[in-house]
DNA sequence: ATCAGCTTGAAACGTATGTTTCAAACAAGT
DNA sequence: ACTTGTTTGAAACATACGTTTCAAGCTGAT
């Protein structure tokens, strides 16, 4: 079918470019041309170049929460042993990696792309992802939260921020940073082991004891609320 | 002097609204037209946008750098003990609230575009902060890596960024995630305090055992190199 | 073979941006 | 008071962008 391949060209030229310049410095002509398509295609087919990122994001996201989701659902049906913080975590790295190993598009551009979510003021993303895939977020941030219930809830607010932020930071530099590692240690690190060395890091972080000094935060208590928190800032 | 006056305003009016929408997502006529000046103002006086951009991150980074060396000068002075990574963290976390408490600016609008200096890739920047703070950030370093001579340096390596990336992340987001913690714990955590919590959260994961479980990391070692390493990568 | 419905191609549109121009306003030194 | 150098103001310039238009091409069912 032409249809889906000219769809298709475009989404991973978008997927490529995006993730390497960001989103407002990225031209709608600079994708279709480097994807062989005409420039009004991305209009006929997404119907704005807004609606096009949000595709992009979905092709991914989409299949990765369902399998989150499933795996979420069989630990939960055991319920006998609380899954460890590590085990949380390393949920993650499994199914970002189980995904989707798409010819020539591997994982670091999607990981540098999510970075770029959160970083990138684009309004009508968060909107998005909160929409499509805050409740499977939600989900896995209780999960997070009953791994360490030492820590006053206010102070894990923040940490699991912190872990985002080392997350999100590191997966959109990626590359560059895997560049530099090679070039002063002589060693390529994987994807996938930045993933593994990621856990133990965030894990000490969150279980660390606690800072809290002032008395008004270390009494601090989560308020039962009526609407739902956001997935991440609105910027 | 009203020359300087208008340079004052322009870099005022710039530094809050790239806080806001980011470097490209911000024109110059909003700029100018915030800051009451003309349009021309900020090609007569900074050059271009681009220059315009790095005067703004100038004026808070010298006073902080200069600051910080001197601090980094006055501890390598009495040598007898070793700073502790808490105590490191915490020299930043002082010079930052130090610096300047320029009207209506506060500390938080600086930390988002410290935040969006790495993530958003405006290649002249990193170019111009490494150059200009490259020696500084690496002095510090050095002493970060000192304080766990047990971790395999390629994990060290990874663990600093994961660290950048959890400071820059909530100092970017810093606003809207204060909004979101004082509605949902009733409490208002300060700019100063998120810094506080921020440091035993990065000690720990900085200090975590080590995750290393492939032999070729374990056994890479620094190598000496000829040029220094970039700041941050470029992307 | 014909026709309807998608899909493409080339061009244009309207708008916004960074930058430049140049005359007017101003300040300061003589 | 006049001149010189600096700063401002209003307008224009050139370019790039996202989007729209519409004729041409294509596909598959009748």
């Amino acid at each position: 079918m032409a249809q889906s391949e000219t769809v298709e060209r475009i989404l991973d030229a978008a997927e490529q470019l995006f993730a390497e310049k960001g989103f407002s410095e990225t031209s709608l002509r600079l994708i279709t041309s480097k994807a062989g398509v005409n420039l009004a295609a991305v209009n006929y087919h997404f119907g704005s170049k807004k609606a096009l990122i949000q595709a992009v994001f979905s092709r991914f996201l989409g299949p990765f929460c369902i399998s989150l989701e499933r795996e979420l659902d069989r630990r939960q049906g055991k319920p006998e042993t609380k899954a460890s913080l590590e085990e949380l975590l390393e949920i993650l790295v499994e199914q970002s990696l189980a995904v989707k190993p798409r010819s020539g598009n591997d994982l670091s551009i999607f990981m540098r792309l999510l970075g770029l979510a959160f970083s990138q003021s684009q309004g009508h993303l968060r909107r998005y992802l909160e929409d499509m895939y805050g409740k499977v977020f939600r989900r896995y941030m209780q999960l997070v939260y009953e791994t360490a219930p030492r820590v006053p809830p206010i102070e894990l607010f923040w940490r699991v921020h912190f872990m985002l932020g080392a997350a999100a930071f590191s997966m959109s530099g990626i590359k560059a940073l895997r560049a530099i590692a090679e070039n002063d240690f002589g060693v390529n690190t994987s994807i996938e082991q930045v993933m593994r060395l990621m856990v133990p890091f965030l894990a000490a972080g969150m279980r660390a004891e606690s800072g809290v000094t002032d008395e008004a935060l270390a009494k601090a208590q989560l308020k039962p609320r009526s609407k739902n928190s956001p997935l991440v800032p609105k910027l």
